[in-house]
DNA sequence: TTGAAAGCGCTACCAG
DNA sequence: CTGGTAGCGCTTTCAA
């Protein structure tokens, strides 16, 4: 690969010429400029923004951690940091660290040491004190889809528990009162505060959740539809179930008709995520649409924020804090 | 960020014993070791991944360029490239360029800019003399689902016209006589050469294609449905679709079932590529599978082999074609 | 077993 | 408008 040095000598001028003309430099005459960068397409030169990120301190580079890539949902994330970078003229750096701790860790510490200068990441396995450890080390770090008190202005996260809620006033407003809930095995928090917060207001509502009916399964198709087995086993009545994410909502739909049940009339299934599967299903999925894409640009812009230290405005954490909302498509509708 | 030289000062040693122990060298003694790893704890030291590639001429870095990380096929492809990354201890770059020529042109730049040492390029619109051209360029340049004669050791790419055949052959065997299909109207090869396969062994077997039963739509569920309407509306009979894109068969299946047609037992869909959607519809979608993933991965091991010059064994090409094969699910069923 | 120093490719400062 | 040069953080000889 041929260097600043061998354009330098074959246009006959200096290596700051050069760089004054690839960086577009204001003093430089027309015609160096021009012959410069005759010699670099005959070279076929490109820049190394290794050597550039070495003296300039930034790496115009852009990191983003997810768990696994054919999660439609965390392509989705990644995607909203890639555009986010895209819009800086950054290149994306993608690690994935799924399972543990400690594949996490390596994921970060790997985009750490390429120099990324702003980092999304999302964590699940983490201890608070490490990320925020992390955090004050590294100031373009921000963290996705999950809130640390401690910095809180570094986190943008989803209020699951609000979405539960969301998900109860749905089913209510379409007059149900007997319900189900299918929620995830996972050990991490969103399944939970999902679930609490739909039955609280269930029994605002002056309704029960009854404890059998509420099943678990692994957040997939085939989890949803085992769950929903289950459900139907305590031969329980329900004419609607909140399911945790589309993929087993699919899947309980799929159960559900194979049972002899019609969605929506008799059993409406309201999924959570809103990721492009809710689109493709028949039929097609009511769900609480999950901003993911929108929360990783903002994370992102944060980010930027907090590099270029500007005024460091720190946020309002309230802004931080995302809400889903109701997508009514075709799985739920009016109990008769 | 803390340097090199910080540590090397704060453990009272050169900075060259601290470089021995980060890259854990041979003669560096116990007590040193232990006391400059103490030191780079405390300080929270990194190496900065972009000296390092500097002085030692490779990054340690792959990059990919597809055209978009929401659509489920490039998520694998690059999942993939990320997979083979990992294994080599090597970190994903990634970049997206899709519609025309000039961002694929501008995604592989900015890679190579990075340095990356392999590279494994999804791109339809730039002509090939000038992914020729960038491939002699870059020796870990791999493209992957376009075939260039002049590089064929440097392309892993799907028999589009075999995959054609091979669904005709499957319809055909299930004792399907009358055919519609559904292509897609992108300019790219890959429709064109699909269908023309599925022709040719339809005709092979001494059944036609009614011209006016090939529909066209944008590769993704609507276009399917639409395409579907339309067919439907020539009136003519088929019991069998052969479908460009899992996405668009699903809108074909719905379209149908919309129109009083039950799938299979009417109609038989066939998809192609096997993403995730295709076994999250119902009925589950026959379709033929497209191993992006390996294919990914084993573009990702061409290129690393092309830059560690291992002997540079010229791949037979033979292997770098690939062939999708039949995944039978439930949208495809005997003609009666 | 350790240290000194050259140099990777580039930018930015200071001179001219 | 242009050139010379220091130095970014690191690895790797060569000496000690």
């Amino acid at each position: 690969m041929p260097t600043i040095k061998d354009v330098a000598r074959l246009a006959g001028v200096s290596v700051a010429t050069v760089s004054r003309v690839v960086n577009n430099a204001p003093k430089v005459s027309e015609k160096t400029k021009r012959n410069v960068n005759k010699v670099m397409d005959d070279l076929g030169y490109t820049p190394n923004a290794n050597a550039r990120a070495l003296v300039m301190q930034k790496s115009m580079t852009m990191g983003v951690v997810i768990p696994d890539l054919t999660d439609p949902f965390f392509a989705l994330l990644a995607n909203g940091v890639e555009e986010a970078a895209r819009a800086n003229k950054m290149q994306l750096l993608l690690s994935t660290g799924m399972i543990d701790a400690d594949s996490e860790r390596k994921a970060i510490t790997l985009l750490i040491e390429q120099q990324c200068d702003v980092l999304v990441v999302h964590s699940k396995k983490l201890c608070d004190e490490e990320i925020i450890k992390l955090a004050y080390r590294k100031p373009g770090l921000v963290l996705i889809d999950r809130y640390i008190k401690e910095i809180a202005d570094r986190c943008v996260w989803l209020d699951n528990f609000e979405g539960g809620k969301t998900a109860a006033r749905h089913l209510l407003s379409l007059q149900h009162t007997e319900f189900a809930c299918i929620s995830s095995k996972y050990e991490i928090d969103d399944p939970e505060l999902r679930t609490n917060g739909f039955k609280s207001e269930i029994e605002k509502a002056g309704y029960l959740l009854d404890e059998t009916l509420v099943g678990y399964g692994e957040p997939n198709l085939q989890g949803g539809e085992i769950a929903t087995q289950t459900l139907l086993s305590t031969g329980k009545k329900f004419t609607a179930i909140f399911v945790y994410n589309d993929a087993m909502a699919i899947g309980a739909i799929s159960t559900l008709e194979n049972n002899g049940f019609k969605v929506p009339n008799d059993i409406s299934v309201l999924g959570f995520d809103d990721v492009l599967l809710s689109r493709y299903s028949r039929p097609k999925l009511s769900t609480l649409h999950y901003p993911i894409k929108e929360m990783a640009i903002q994370a992102a812009n944060i980010a930027l924020d907090a590099v270029s230290n500007n005024i460091k405005v720190p946020q309002k954490r309230e802004e931080n804090k995302h809400v889903p909302i109701i997508v009514k498509r075709e799985s739920t509708s009016l109990n008769k």
